[in-house]
DNA sequence: ATCTATTTATAAAC
DNA sequence: TGTTTATAAATAGAT
């Protein structure tokens, strides 16, 4: 039907191919609608253009039709991926009743039919499963004892820094007004003498001893040893 | 195409309309064909008949047709069956991997993550878990408590009938003797007084007396008591 | 896309 | 169903 009789092969011209098929695929097309109309037929028509792009035509809706036609001929297309998902979803479903039941087991919830040693075994796991739990909640107590303890000497640092600032604000004005007065030097070295008992990280003693040097103070240094020595125990 | 013209709408005439789909539907058939062939494209064609026969074409295999076309449009698609069983399965598979966790947490496995409120919910579920599981084995020992009283009456009673069995032996002896000698009598009651002060049953202890007085003989009936006892008990 | 000569499909009749 | 045949419809090739 054309100018010209063609055989029926590939039409290796490409656009020739792209023209043949537009015109062809809407003849096509059409003759799908007509039959479905004409003769009351359900018709579904799936093209894909060499380009991959899609057309289609289905007389009432394309997942109906292929709805029938799967269901109509599932002894070929039963055992596809749809099969293999059923087959999954059903072990899962199992899985997760077996699962169901060992959980209402442990709660305790369920337990008729259990034998004495089913109930032993329960009660063992139960057992183990508590003191592991306990185990870790003591755990946890522990680390929130140390974290409180670090609070703790965290204070007692900041109390003790500000100790040590104000006494050598007391040694510095002690210093200024020279040997006039020897009794109140002599108190110094025994606080001093003190603060270098305790056990202060070598590094915060450099800087702290560096703003000492600058500073001189009074009568803070025995409790600074006290909380130093608290958070030495700890 | 033809002698006529036709108006594309359904046609009333039965015979008509399957005569022109067997015709339309060779043509159809032949123009899927010659399509897929002549431009190289995919093309799935199917057709059902009003009386419910299907017919096809494919140009390489329906089910890679069907499997590309819903490919294409998964969102249009996404609904059926088969997508259906596929978001159950991911259901499935989410709730056995949480009751897994859960679980894990149930047996003290996996309990790192979980906040000391989350421990001690834990800990008491557990605690009423075990609660429960200790009283229904509380229950089960009442019951072998109680099987085992059962056991000791049968035994009460098997002692009971091999007495009651002497006794009527020696009753007999001293029937058959007649009243001349009386010190032997004198005997017997001693052990049946010793028979009613131990827990038998009174059903058992009517049908036994019963016996005793219907005949004044041998063996049976002591053993009739034993076996009816222990089948009481069964 | 549109045209148009020609092929093809098919309606009606058998 | 299959065949025939007149005619409608589709379309190949050109524009």
């Amino acid at each position: 039907m054309g100018r010209g009789k063609i055989v029926i092969r590939r039409i290796d011209n490409s656009t020739s191919r792209q023209v043949t098929f537009s015109k062809r695929r809407n003849g096509l097309l059409k003759k799908a609608k007509e039959l479905s109309i004409l003769c009351d037929a359900e018709v579904g028509l799936v093209v894909f253009s060499s380009t991959g792009r899609l057309y289609e035509f289905s007389s009432t809706n394309m997942k109906t039709v292929i709805d029938r036609y799967t269901n109509a001929k599932e002894e070929l297309l039963g055992g596809n991926a749809t099969s293999e998902i059923k087959r999954e979803a059903a072990s899962l479903r199992q899985q997760l009743h077996n699962l169901q039941e060992s959980h209402k087991q442990l709660m305790g919830e369920e337990l008729s039919g259990l034998g004495v040693r089913d109930l032993q075994g329960l009660e063992n796991r139960l057992e183990i499963s508590l003191r592991n739990i306990r185990m870790r909640k003591a755990n946890d107590d522990t680390g929130s004892l140390i974290h409180q303890e670090n609070v703790e000497l965290s204070r007692s640092l900041n109390v003790m820094s500000q100790q040590k600032l104000e006494l050598y604000n007391k040694l510095q004005a002690c210093e200024q007004r020279g040997a006039t007065d020897a009794n109140e030097s002599s108190s110094t070295p025994y606080s001093f003498r003190i603060i270098q008992n305790t056990n202060i990280p070598p590094s915060l003693e450099m800087s702290q001893s560096q703003q000492k040097e600058g500073e001189c103070n009074k009568t803070d240094a025995p409790e600074l040893g006290l909380s130093d020595s608290i958070a030495t125990k700890k």
